[in-house]
DNA sequence: ATCGGCATGATTGTCGGACAATAGTACAAC
DNA sequence: GTTGTACTATTGTCCGACAATCATGCCGAT
């Protein structure tokens, strides 16, 4: 191996605790977690800032000593985490705040691979998006009236509730909320297909429980945002039922 | 470049687009997305399940026909993505399904680079946690009691209290629920430190909260297990302000 | 028969070095 | 102004190599 130093250092690992005294278990990190440590240090402090570029690989590669392979792993991991990013077609990597959707997308994964049931998702939504609604009563903007406003306005489809949810969690103005609701509306998405397909009068009533929320948001009325979310909400379920789909079954991908 | 088919296509990208027929955009994915792409799929559909190992490295590379540092690009990401890991110290990869306090950590990382405050986190707990508490009155086991029942009887820490919260989650035996209010609790760690030390009787009112809330889904009555976490998280509220933290500050790491 | 020790092979972590494809830029030609 | 050319910086990918580590099986001592 060759050297370089500082972030060449191997520890040989544990082994079977034996007899008397404890020891702390050693952490043989490899290089390119220590990089990706590195970089994200710097990155959640904020000496690096959102929109920066980051140097090129080899430089990086200079400035810690390690090879330009070693620093690559390290990239695709901040990658993945999503705090960097590279700009359409451009070649140097890009400090980013973690774009909510690509946060979400990882969450629903998880979410899927420990089989969690429609049930569930619906039991969560239940929970999450009265508040959600009624926080947006509270908080929302002209701006984000004029976005719900447009979304209500035109016909239902399964994007169109996805952007309608997305816009009622941007009208809280809170992050968590966003964040937060957002694997939700993903892991649902799919179904609604089918519910919007199966079911007929699915998007007559949907759209009139959209309209309802709106106007209660509209009118800072946030306790009957939170109630017409309750409805609606509801009503998805028996659009379940309806439609057919299991509510125990698996949310598949 | 050394070509290795079916991988090795590099289409050239898109250009500004100028005049009358607008054309899709083309992607041009580099091989180690592809890669990942290609086992996140088996892994998802559960062609390889839970537990498995996955082929060394070397083997990967053959049958994707790419180099193996291609490989390892590929595996970082779907390391960092949660869905492999290595157990102790073993050197081949094993399929895992991204365990919860690794995605939150994910998402925790996420809010606070989107400068989410501790009003915002408050706000959220607020909705997301009494719900919680109802659920898991309704949906305990005996287990989950004992294992509250054990942490309630201990002293109020920092750990102590995020164990709490970590085991009302359990509870719901709803994997949305768990996963939602997990990046929540971690974010308000660090502030209960601060917390607990600076406010005399913070410990004694967590513990009885903690209490009130333990009886009330050992009884099912998941209205009062709800009342009663919406009392616990309204006096964290009150005891940041009498700790002097500013709700309007960013939640720092 | 069991156990510690040792050679052996497989696998990862890391390195050096290479080259094609692409993005950015500057400049000349139409 | 648009188009084409030339040059450079940078990424994506490859090849090959080697030390450290893990798993395993063999072997001799107890």
């Amino acid at each position: 191996m060759t050297p370089s130093p500082a972030l060449k250092k191997r520890v040989s690992p544990r082994r079977k605790p034996t007899a008397p005294a404890e020891f702390a278990r050693i952490r043989v990190e490899p290089a390119y977690r220590k990089v990706a440590a590195a970089l994200l240090e710097r990155i959640t402090d904020r000496s690096i800032s959102e929109g920066d570029r980051l140097p090129a690989e080899m430089e990086l590669a200079r400035q810690f000593g390690v090879h330009r392979g070693t620093v690559r792993e390290a990239l695709r991991e901040l990658e993945t985490s999503g705090v960097l990013k590279r700009e359409r077609g451009s070649k140097l990597m890009m400090v980013t705040r973690p774009a909510r959707v690509d946060v979400a997308a990882g969450v629903s994964r998880a979410l899927a691979l420990h089989d969690v049931s429609y049930h569930d998702v619906w039991e969560a939504m239940t929970a999450l998006e009265p508040p959600i609604a009624a926080a947006a009563a509270r908080n929302r903007t002209r701006d984000n009236l004029q976005r719900i406003a447009a979304i209500v306005a035109s016909d239902v489809t399964v994007e169109q509730t996805a952007d309608f949810f997305h816009a009622i969690g941007e009208a809280t103005h809170n992050g968590v909320f966003m964040l937060a609701h957002e694997p939700l509306v993903q892991m649902l998405v799919p179904s609604l297909a089918t519910l919007i397909d199966k079911v007929p009068q699915a998007a007559a009533r949907v759209a009139t429980a959209q309209r309802r929320i709106a106007a209660a948001i509209e009118a800072r009325d946030s306790d009957q945002a939170g109630e017409w979310m309750s409805k609606h909400i509801r009503d998805f379920r028996r659009g379940f039922e309806i439609a057919g789909i299991e509510l125990e079954s698996r949310v598949g991908d």
